[in-house]
DNA sequence: TTCATTATGATGGAGACCATCATTAAAGGC
DNA sequence: GCCTTTAATGATGGTCTCCATCATAATGAA
């Protein structure tokens, strides 16, 4: 007996029929005939017809174009607007700020990028923060009062207000409150995350993890971290500290990155390893024997279908996952498959883009989220 | 846009409401008042006098005992017919085999326990199991035929079908198709599960982690597991080997008990420790050191709400969960609560009766399960 | 031009919910 | 013992949502 779902008046069922209709038309930018979104839905073509009038009305749905060529009568398609709100990503990360902007899709419509030492103080950073949103709004020609929800990506704990609770890798960075500092640039909910945790779930949603159930994923770079994805979702842990398992001292996830930053040679390690550097060689296996310990305990708990490996040094993951797999071979009962990041710098930015969408998906989940699309244009 | 619930016809609301109903009887065996259970499940009273009439005519529902005292008219009451069928749950143990039978809310009717030395073979453990069963159902003056569902648990991994895909622990184990061999003596479903699993799930639906969506639970006995629940639901993996961190070698769940069945000392270590041996304390505290690495890698991993400990060493909690925080202090970011589990050697069966009690759910929630009791009490 | 094909839109009907109100049954005061 | 108060019951009528069915409309092909 585990329905979650409770049932309710006939208007509960339309509102569950409206957002089944919803999620359909949302699978294909192209749109839908109404026979096609009635055999997907599972309703009849005429209860079908009154909830799409019914979401036209309010502004969630346009018709598309009528698609040429076919016999018979041509039928109208019909397509959710994804072009009538917008979503923002920030990724605060040690070197630089990227902010996207997206349509309610997570269509990428903008993006800015803005340089950042990783020295930087707290002032320095968010105003650098500032400017890559800000740049971000002017590129795509918004103010910031057009946005339906933004996320934010930063290292460290987060706790569930928006505040970093602690974080080692920025300088003067614990205590910040980045909910409210982004709420002077942008109007509706500002929701904070940590970086693994997102890209993690940018993984579960647009890259090489889209369809396995139970994911993790290391972010692999000059830090270290872990994002759980369980059941399709994001797992933050009681007090949002999931996938720090870099904290045992036994796991050398804080000592890892500095076997391929202290190598003893000149240049890029990957490079040199790739040229048959024996040294270059050896410190990336010690690095990944280092970064296995981890993964493996990460693993052996949860038992995922799969393992996606992202970050800075995801880009020479050829080095790295052929070392990884026989290390996991040695610890785990069952190595799960192994997967390379595709989304690039991209992926923390993207997870938030994902938990603003994610936050407009509960509204319009709960009760009234669907009643006109006017309540998120704000003024 | 998370919903999985897809609306449908009015009979699916029907269907829904139906469920809410049986949802909120449940929670009380007096029983509910038509005003009541309209106020608990959000619709009018007419409708749910509508849907407990629906009820009662398929057998869900009964009238309960009115209650005398009140001012005014007294109310019929109404509740869940948990008496109209039977759970069974087993739990094949290394020194005894245990079976519950309960009614469909799992009060235990009746258990039945048949001793089992730990060297016994497949055959001798087998049958063992099977003298359990129908020692419970003698009991419960029951057939089997007359059972819902059954849930059986057992040391090792388990596969999907019902089969023990490795065991360490049990003689000629693994293998065991004990799906199939339960079948022989019950009609309808047999669900296998791990024992550290089944009895994570115990404490979660009727112990000490009722209340909590993530928890750790920690099978402590002469074999070490654990078993996963992540937002109030076991969770098994992708290959159902989660919660297995005692393969890691640096977490020494192995050896671990050795401390405790090695100690140099003479009768019982826990006795010995609270008269004050400082052997047995110091033995005691090796245990504890060893099992706290592996409770800090799951911890650190999940970061669950609370950590229970059960199996055998639980009755001795009280020289346990000191060192244990204590130790977990030193690793965890933040220490959860921990408790013990108070399902003393049933944790486990109960767990068993739990799968089946779940099995009996998925079908109430999908589709036709609700239109008759008859469905499942055959012949 | 006519036919075959497919989409559209209107009609009538059934099921499930709700609000409302007259009726019924008990407890307690007179 | 009768009357009042309290609260549950059961019936009525209305609305909403879905469905099946059928006449109509629009297009390509013969």
């Amino acid at each position: 007996m585990t329905a979650e779902t409770t049932g309710g008046d006939l208007s509960r069922l339309r509102h569950l029929n409206a957002l089944t209709a919803i999620r359909v038309l949302r699978a294909d930018e192209a749109g839908f005939t109404l026979t096609e979104l009635a055999r997907r839905t599972g309703l009849s073509r005429a209860s079908t017809e009154d909830v799409v009038r019914d979401l036209t009305e309010r502004g969630w749905v346009a018709e598309a174009e009528k698609t040429a060529g076919g016999v018979g009568r041509p039928a109208r398609r019909y397509r959710f607007r994804a072009d009538a709100g917008h979503l923002l990503g920030v990724d605060i990360g040690r070197h630089r700020v990227l902010a996207l902007l997206t349509d309610l899709d997570g269509k990428v419509l903008h993006s800015h990028r803005v340089e950042a030492a990783p020295g930087l103080g707290r002032i320095e950073r968010l105003a650098a923060t500032d400017d890559a949103v800000r740049g971000v709004l002017r590129a795509g020609a918004l103010s910031g009062d057009r946005l339906w929800a933004s996320g934010v990506a930063t290292t460290g704990l987060v706790d569930g207000t928006g505040k970093v609770m602690l974080s080692e890798a920025l300088h003067e960075w614990t205590g910040v409150d980045l909910a409210a500092h982004l709420g002077r640039l942008v109007t509706g909910p500002v929701l904070v995350e940590n970086d693994s945790k997102l890209a993690a779930l940018a993984e579960s949603w647009q890259g090489v993890a889209r369809h396995s159930r139970d994911v993790v994923f290391i972010l692999s770079g000059v830090a270290t971290g872990a994002g759980l994805i369980i059941d399709g979702k994001l797992h933050r842990g009681f007090g949002n500290a999931a996938g720090e398992i870099g904290a045992l001292p036994a796991v050398g996830w804080t000592r890892a990155p500095e076997h391929l930053r202290d190598w003893p040679g000149e240049g890029d390690i990957f490079a040199a390893a790739r040229d048959g550097d024996r040294r270059a060689v050896a410190a990336i296996k010690r690095y990944v024997k280092d970064l296995a310990v981890g993964v493996s305990a990460l693993v052996l708990t949860l038992d995922p279908e799969l393992v996606v490996v992202g970050g800075g040094f995801a880009g020479s993951a050829d080095l790295l996952i052929g070392p990884l797999r026989a290390e996991l071979d040695r610890w785990c009962i069952r190595t799960p498959e192994i997967r390379v990041s595709t989304l690039a710098d991209r992926g923390v930015a993207l997870g938030a883009v994902k938990l603003a969408a994610d936050h407009v998906g509960t509204v319009l989940a709960s009760g009234s989220g669907l009643t006109s699309i006017d309540q998120f244009a704000r003024a």
